[in-house]
DNA sequence: TATATTCATCGTATATTTGCGATATAAAAT
DNA sequence: ATTTTATATCGCAAATATACGATGAATATA
């Protein structure tokens, strides 16, 4: 973009229009879904399950960690990841705030387009 | 990038990441909140709201609206956006795939990183 | 110790997104 | 009929994102 003029939002919606693009990629939500359905916390399985190189899924798990989604740990020769499920949680109970601003102006139910 | 895996991905990926990257953008974000507050449905109204030009505006609308997530119609000078909650709706409940695939492997409780 | 395995990072090519001025379009106002 | 107003679209420049091969670093194995 010529400006960058994402510093003059608000800081609450820079927060979680960063956290959507985290998860604005297939592969990052399919990275989430196979963390999710892991009893144990997987590393490279992750890219046999992804059809990308391996250098590819490890600059998506390096995204979805610095946003905090995921955590992991290096176990050894392997790395450990896993979903930080405090984030991911606190991340999807802010989308309640457009259902709230919305039943404040009780809009919801009339459709006016 | 070098080549476009995308189609490579489930379908269902694939929708729920083009949602997220519709709400990746603070602007988007703004836009939804405004939508969500009023009453009536805006117009220009919102590009006062937004440090942007109108045009830049206008564009991160049809994002909004291609996706399905507002509806827009003309009233005839003006044009009128406002939020689909059933798309809307429906978009934030995927979000509970997540936790069914935890809840399944009873893995939400027990962090392993 | 030498080698293999696992994963992260670098460098680079290409694709997409973002932003805006200029311009087009269409209705309203003069 | 002309001008103003509201909005969409075009075309371009700059910023980001995506993908991968090559390489590096660290551990495990022969």
């Amino acid at each position: 973009m010529a400006i960058n003029r994402k510093m003059e939002f608000a800081a609450d919606e820079i927060a979680l229009a960063d956290l959507a693009k985290a998860i604005s990629h297939p592969a990052r939500i399919a990275i989430l879904k196979i963390l999710a359905r892991q009893k144990s916390c997987i590393c490279g399985e992750i890219v046999e399950g992804l059809p990308l190189a391996q250098a590819t899924v490890s600059q998506h798990l390096k995204e979805l960690k610095s946003i905090g989604l995921i955590k992991g740990t290096i176990e050894g020769k392997t790395s450990c990841y896993c979903i930080d499920w405090d984030v991911f949680n606190q991340f999807i109970s802010h989308f309640g705030v457009f259902a709230e601003l919305a039943q404040n102006a009780s809009v919801q139910s009339q459709s006016c387009c």
